[in-house]
RNA sequence: GGGCGAAUAGCUCAGUUGGUUAGAGCGCUUCCCUUACAAGGAAGAGGUCUGAGGUUCGAAUCCUCAUUCGCCCACCA
């Protein structure tokens, strides 16, 4: 890329992103690197959680893709083929739901335009909008595989779908039943329970007399004894029995009685059943198969019929005249009426219950007995509980383990039918003349045993879920066996968010197992929920919505980029506000001021090539101290990253930035670069470039767009240019150098850092205007401290604004060379010796002997047959962790003390 | 009804297997437009770490109980 002339990098003072951010991006796109090769190397891999292709970018978006970038950054910086499989989602019942309320914007539906020319609607429409989100995420600087990118329902998915299902099918793992399932009167089509979420709601439970059959007249009257309470009155249209618990003595006596219905005056059944709570309501229910999930179980148990009383729209069909046609809670109403004026009703409570809600256009969700696909799910939950056991998937942060594993637990069959028009047909035909069912590949034109070729394909789609949760290989050329797909799988990290996990994550674990013979990743982190600063989820709908892509036109992407991942902890909820987002901002103006002083004082300075530092020993204590303090973050960011802790990552990028090198370094090469001191020139110089450098790979992570365009006019600053990498994206990751790191130039400057910040508190204390240059006195605790903070004495002076310093020790009396304007004023600055090195020296034995002493006792228990074999694998791995854990902190220490001992 | 998370500075939150003086951002107070940055610099105030017990040489951290929020799961009609 373009080489910059070092004289005209006159810099704006405040960063400005627009021009920035478009031109990388554009050119990392174009120059293909994004995509990865396949090589010897282990990959990395990412794939995408498909966004809806109905979606735009929302903060969640943003931090789940911001997560990702940061991953597939730093691994591809690290030298892993690295990639990131973008794409997006068909998006069922919600595409359908856009498409339709279109239409119905020129007064037409569905219906009238007939299935086939409705689908083809919906193509049109993502094609017109169906990109929308993808190029949101470019602007998010997510370095996709553009060249990978796929959608659920492109030519190769959708085979993946039907090979699946066949599969599946073929296995008997896939069948048809009249089940109660959850219905959406509205969108009319099933949903799975995961689709159909209690909200709790404010209602009413009444009760009401059933009637019986007077011995004497033979009339129908009135039943005392006989009360039920219900929630939803109008199924009473469909009862047909009533239900007491098997153990309730109260009701023996309606035992033989002839029970009858209200309002329909219909003959009912009367059972005894367990799933009868006594305490609840009277202890007699009303038992209504057709519309209630536990009466539907109790129907089968006592072979009773089951009545359907409501079309699919929710309204009552013949099965409840009198009230044929009214809706579901219109028809509520005039039971109830109806019932007053029978004199049968008898009371009304409030009832807070939970009523199951539509995802997508939150509709109460009616019970409803249909015939459905289903997924018969326990053989497949048993192999992901399996792959848990044998901890083949981590979770992050790990209480989720406990959540998934509950789920696969208590896992119910999948109802995977839709009865829209948008999605994955199901691939099962119908013959007219042997009336069996095949399931194919291929579309069937003629029956496979009677050879007809009256066939009909099965009407329904598939949940969308069933293409998503193929998404990790499907992505990769399965059911065919590619390059892509042998290399690239399994994929080493899924970033998510808690919602998903059972829609999604378990179900891709379960398809993995089952069609891969391999989990679909090793890690899954889960973060938290992007929530508004008072706590509430963050959506469109709720107007409390931050617009991302607003944001990024505002402060840049890096700046968003770098907040939302500061101020989300790991796996917690995130609570944002538009001024949270200055952080970020503030920061990448800070990054871009500090690079531009650093341009301007480095001049014609010229190393040979990235990477170059001057010898250690000839570096004096502040280049030292700072060489050490970037170690340490890069120690920081890379472990931080390992465990999934972004915040932690990202604060360490900011302290080490803001309150060391700009704070201090920067500050105290001032007067270097402001003197005639040339060989200290050249080396704060070549110390202030490498630090740098260093640090924009560091950050590139996290603000790629700020740390290309710094690193390039880095070039500038290097004769040797031919060996560094075209773009910062391809740039080594920076590695931890242990020789690098020195703990008592630290703990020097450290003593220098007490000293001034002592005189600038007394300075402002005693109201001494900053210019003003005084005389102090540091007074140091421990003479062995007097000489190594005397070093000091042109930065202390410099940077506290003195005229002159006195350095003594806590024996000595005060100087008396202090002139006589502030005798009434001397500065006293007390130093403690925060700790001397021998004292430092000391702790770090003492730290080798307790690690020592803990080693061995591990030692001695994980030699121990007996705790071998008979504490529980949990724990003897967990003692094995500790082990490695506590021999790694061992070598540290012990490195640590060497460099005590080289330096003294 | 089960399960999970949270309670730390005025606000929003960090605090990684228990360890010197509990941190950050924002806000607040004082001073400073000092030749990278006022989107900045220097200094400062502000904490009985929700409460009560317990374990320990040592607890914000571990255990028990309580209180208050939030989330998830479950067939209470």
């Amino acid at each position: 890329m373009n080489q910059t002339d070092p004289a005209a990098q006159e810099l704006p003072s405040a960063y400005s992103p627009k021009a920035v951010e478009d031109k990388w991006y554009s050119l990392w796109e174009s120059c293909g690197l994004f995509t990865p090769q396949r090589t010897d190397a282990p990959p990395y891999t990412i794939v995408i959680p498909p966004p809806n292709v109905t979606g735009i970018l929302h903060m969640g978006h943003a931090l789940n893709n911001t997560i990702q970038d940061i991953l597939i950054r730093w691994k591809r910086m690290a030298g892993a083929p690295a990639l990131w499989v973008p794409g997006t989602d068909h998006a069922g019942i919600a595409t359908q739901n856009v498409v339709e309320k279109k239409l119905a914007r020129e007064k037409k539906t569905r219906f009238d335009l007939g299935r086939e020319k409705f689908v083809e609607e919906v193509w049109r429409w993502k094609k017109e909008y169906g990109s929308t989100i993808v190029r949101q995420l470019r602007k998010l600087g997510s370095s996709c595989d553009w060249s990978r990118e796929r959608f659920t329902m492109d030519e190769g998915l959708s085979r993946a779908v039907r090979h699946a299902f066949v599969r599946l099918y073929e296995d008997g793992l896939i069948y048809q039943g009249h089940r109660i399932i959850n219905w959406c009167p509205r969108c009319q089509t099933a949903l799975s329970d995961e689709e159909a979420p209690y909200q709790e709601v404010e209602g009413k439970l009444y009760y009401y007399h059933y009637l019986s059959k007077d011995p004497a007249t033979g009339a129908l009257v009135k039943d005392e004894k006989i009360i039920i309470a219900t929630t939803r009155p109008e199924t009473m249209l469909g009862d047909t029995a009533l239900a007491v618990n098997p153990k309730d003595r109260r009701y023996k006596k309606l035992e033989g009685k002839e029970i009858y219905l209200p309002l329909q005056d219909r003959r009912l059944a009367f059972i005894k059943d367990p799933l009868i709570d006594p305490k609840f309501g009277t202890g007699i229910v009303k038992v209504t198969p057709a519309h209630d999930p536990n009466d539907f179980v109790m129907g089968e148990r006592h072979r009773l019929a089951s009545i359907n009383v409501l079309h699919p729209d929710a309204r009552v069909n013949e099965n409840g005249a009198p009230y044929q046609g009214l809706d579901r809670f219109e028809a509520r109403k005039r039971i109830l009426a109806d019932l007053k004026e029978k004199g049968l009703f008898v009371k009304e409570e409030p009832h807070r219950h939970k009523v199951p809600h539509c995802y997508r256009c939150h509709t109460v969700v009616e019970p409803y007995l249909s015939k459905q696909w289903f997924v018969r799910m326990k053989p497949l939950a048993e192999k992901a509980l399996q792959a848990q056991e044998e901890k083949r998937i981590r979770f992050y942060p790990q209480r989720w383990t406990k959540v998934y594993l509950h789920w696969l637990n208590n896992i119910q069959d999948w109802c995977i039918s839709r009865q829209i028009w948008w999605g994955h047909q199901i691939p099962v035909w119908f013959c007219g003349s042997c009336q069996k069912p095949y399931a194919s590949v291929t579309d069937l034109t003629s029956c496979p045993s009677c050879h007809g070729a009256d066939l009909k394909q099965d009407p329904d789609v598939l949940d969308t879920w069933f293409s998503s949760w193929l998404w990790p290989f499907s992505t990769l050329g399965w059911p065919d066996d590619t390059a892509d797909l042998k290399y690239f799988y399994p994929t080493s990290a899924l970033a998510t968010a808690q919602e998903i996990i059972f829609f999604w994550v378990a179900r891709m674990i379960m398809a993995g197992l089952y069609f891969m013979k391999e989990v679909p990743f090793r890690d899954v982190y889960i973060h938290g929920t992007v929530r508004t600063d008072s706590g509430q989820k963050m959506s469109k709908s709720l107007g409390n919505a931050i617009d991302p892509l607003e944001l990024i036109s505002e402060i840049g992407a890096d700046a968003l980029r770098f907040s939302i991942v500061m101020l989300t902890a790991s796996g917690q909820d995130a609570y944002l506000s538009k001024e949270k987002f200055e952080l970020g901002r503030n920061f990448t103006n800070k990054i871009w001021n500090a690079a531009r002083f650093s341009f301007s004082n480095l001049k014609d300075f010229r190393a040979l090539q990235p990477g170059f530092l001057p010898p250690l020993k000839g570096l004096g204590v502040v280049d030292r101290w700072i060489v050490s303090r970037l170690e340490h973050v890069i120690r920081e960011v890379d472990g931080a990253l390992a465990a999934y802790r972004f915040n932690d990552a990202a604060s360490a990028l900011y302290h080490f930035f803001w309150h060391d090198f700009c704070d201090w370094y920067l500050e105290l090469s001032k007067p270097v670069f402001y003197g005639e001191d040339r060989p200290a020139k050249e080396k704060t110089s070549a110390v202030l470039l490498f630090v740098l450098e260093t640090y924009l790979r560091l950050l590139h992570p996290f603000m790629p767009f700020l740390a290309e365009e710094l690193w390039q006019k880095l070039r500038a600053y290097y004769r040797d240019t031919q060996s560094m990498p075209e773009s910062i994206l391809t740039a080594a990751w920076p590695g931890f150098e242990r020789k690098k790191v020195s703990a008592p130039a630290e703990f020097e400057m450290g003593l220098m850092q007490q000293a001034i910040g002592g005189i600038r508190d007394l300075r402002a204390k005693l109201n001494i205007p900053p210019a003003k240059p005084i005389e102090a006195v540091v007074r140091v605790a421990d003479p062995g401290l007097l000489e190594k903070i005397g070093r000091f004495d042109a930065a202390i002076r410099h940077l506290a604004r003195l005229e002159s310093l006195s350095i003594v020790t806590e024996f000595e009396r005060r100087p008396t060379h202090l002139s006589n304007v502030f005798k009434e004023m001397e500065i006293f600055v007390r130093v403690e010796g925060v700790v001397d090195l021998a004292a430092e020296r000391a702790r770090i034995l003492k730290k080798i002997e307790e690690v020592s002493k803990l080693l061995d006792q591990l030692a001695h228990r994980l030699s121990n047959a007996d705790f071998i074999s008979r504490a529980p694998e949990e724990v003897v791995e967990k003692e094995r962790a500790r082990q490695t854990e506590l021999q790694k902190i061992l070598g540290d220490l012990k490195d640590n003390l060497a460099l005590f001992e080289s330096v003294r």
